[in-house]
DNA sequence: ATATCGATTATCT
DNA sequence: GATAATCGATATG
């Protein structure tokens, strides 16, 4: 398996904030295919391809954080767009977002699987997962819990870090590669507004969470 | 393959 | 006091 590999061969660019500063249901579609990167030690990093997303539409969204106007748990999302949004929940995961749209208008990006590009045993080692074939590595990323334990994203951590600039440790680039067969399902795990399609994924991706009825193929 | 359930705590009413 | 943008284990077909 592969360890985490030198920083600077990552062929990649940060991501800039006016990619972020836009409505958040364009954002999640054009994140698939981008890289999530944390910094490790000595000069090595993780990197793992965003492969389905989750759009929050902030003040106008029922099953929103933001719903209800500026608490001390969201206010990174009433800030400005490209930063990290953490909250724990159901006493044992974290979830990662990024914040969208301008300053005052709180949308965000839930990050809901990853498929692994490099560091996939410190992965394994932070999700204790034994690695015995290509089987379980959805097991590392395959899941909004998952992937923050994977790449160690906590609230305390991470919580409000400019997911723009590589210097946060956590940042999100652009490779170049772009995905084909994107669909559009329901959210998954919420109860309020579930009607909205705003689950973007990659079809046939083996990373992606949740039941198969709800990832159709091509 | 799908369904149900328990864990465990920050957050808000 | 209730709820939750989840996961993993268990049970059943």
């Amino acid at each position: 398996m592969k360890d985490s590999v030198p920083l600077r061969k990552l062929d990649a660019r940060p991501v800039p904030r006016s990619f972020f500063n836009r409505d958040p249901r364009r954002v999640a579609r054009e994140l698939l295919g981008k890289l999530l990167l944390r910094a490790g030690k000595n000069k090595t990093f993780l990197a793992a391809r965003i492969v389905e997303t989750e759009a929050y539409l902030g003040l106008s969204d029922p099953a929103a954080h933001a719903f209800n106007g500026v608490t001390p748990r969201n206010a990174v999302l009433f800030g400005p767009p490209g930063h990290a949004y953490v909250y724990f929940i159901y006493g044992t995961h974290f979830c990662l977002n990024v914040t969208c749209q301008p300053l005052g208008k709180p949308g965000c990006v839930l990050f809901r699987a990853l498929e692994p590009v490099a560091g996939e045993e410190i992965m394994a080692v932070r999700r204790g997962v034994v690695l015995t074939g290509p089987r379980d590595l959805p097991k590392l990323t395959g899941g909004p819990g998952r992937l923050t334990q994977a790449f160690g994203i906590t609230r305390q951590q991470d919580n409000a870090c400019d997911l723009t600039s590589p210097s946060s440790g956590l940042w999100i680039a652009d490779d170049g590669f772009r995905p084909s067969g994107i669909r559009r399902t329901p959210r998954i795990g919420i109860r309020k507004a579930k009607d909205h399609r705003l689950r973007y994924l990659i079809a046939n991706n083996p990373f992606v969470s949740g039941p198969k009825r709800l990832n159709p193929q091509p």
